[in-house]
DNA sequence: AAGCCCATGTAATGAGTTACATGATTCG
DNA sequence: CGAATCATGTAACTCATTACATGGGCTT
């Protein structure tokens, strides 16, 4: 088997799946849609759906148009759906290599100024805030919808994360108040990892 | 003002700046701890590393050893510290670009037979129920621990997102076990898309 | 006249991964 | 004797982004 395929592949195809269209269109719906949990750029779209078509996954119809250019509109040919849904069913794993630029910072930070983790939290609850009432207003719009569903479920999926995380900055205000935060002093701190082997710190250098 | 760099390069700034070592020091510990929410690969610290020197940022003292290869232990310049509060300091903002597979999956899973979304949906409740099993344990761990309060918390961030996610699990199981999911048959259906226009499929090409 | 929309790309750059190379030491 | 650990890399590759190019039509 030859190497497996960026699931941005995936996610074109599942998108001309969804609703064929130009490369252009399924950009600007993949902007609208994906972008919340799989961002996609433009170029992107045009140089998988070159890949998809020569794995005969999908096929371009020519449209001429009056007053606009012309188009090619993608849809999956019937290998492309039998591929899809075959992708679909594979577990997903749990380490999907998920990146949270927050938390980096915020596990990092205990070199910060206290006020300067006042104002990165603060700025966290600031654009979670924005993400609830986003996403709550996306899901109000989308109720009753005819298949919308799943984009409203996944919406749901977000504001959920949103209000947890939301919950947790309380949660963890009061343990900051007490500042209770010896690692300001790294150099003679521990380092506070999340390692797996006791608390200890791992991987020190054995002396001779 | 040159290209930003990319976080990675902080991070590896960063993790040096709790606790000096050499690169291979470094990308162990970046496992233990950052890997949960931002991993880097043992190649791309050693290059990171290398470019913090030439930024000056980083000194590294070469460490003799008698039983193990001579290795050089890697500690900010003052310069660097000053560049890593600074980093540390600005705001995070909301889209940073957060992939999910299983959102991926799931939105796109209309088109699946309903046993292949079920199987998706009992692997996504399966891996967060795993997360937040190691999650627990890891907190109850450093519980006390002198300097891990934020690698406690920041597990906790991890721990309550998937206690979320699986209550979110719960919540759509009564939504779809109605089975009302007419984007079965995607070349009737509207898109089902998060759009923010009004619940009309936007980007339709206007005709002549 | 300026500027956006539709439509399709090219070119350059950069981030990150995986596989591989090397070589001493130490553990089972 | 083989495997793992410590230590530092090189090489090749791929995903992804950003900037740029082109050009007709429509809006203000």
């Amino acid at each position: 088997m030859a190497t497996a395929l960026p699931d941005t592949t995936y996610a074109v195809l599942g998108l001309c799946a969804k609703k064929p269209g130009s490369g252009y269109d399924l950009a600007a719906l993949a902007d609208q849609s994906l972008a919340y949990f799989w961002p996609i750029s433009r170029t992107l779209v045009y140089r998988e759906l070159e890949r998809l078509q020569s794995l005969g996954w999908v096929d371009g119809e020519l449209v001429h148009q009056v007053r606009l250019p012309d188009k090619s509109v993608w849809s999956p040919t019937p290998e492309g759906r039998r591929v899809l849904v075959e992708w679909l069913a594979q577990p997903v794993g749990s380490h999907t290599g998920v990146r949270n630029r927050f938390l980096l910072k915020f596990f990092l930070g205990a070199q910060m100024p206290p006020a300067a983790m006042r104002a990165l939290l603060d700025d966290y609850r600031e654009s979670l805030c924005a993400m609830r009432g986003d996403l709550a207003s996306v899901i109000e719009r989308l109720q009753g919808i005819p298949g919308a569903t799943m984009g409203r479920l996944s919406a749901l999926h977000g504001m959920r994360t949103a209000e947890a995380r939301l919950a947790w900055l309380d949660e963890i205000e009061i343990e900051l108040r007490t500042d209770d935060r010896p690692e300001a002093h790294p150099e003679r701190a521990s380092t506070g990892y999340i390692t797996t082997d006791g608390g200890q710190d791992a991987h020190r250098t054995r002396r001779p």
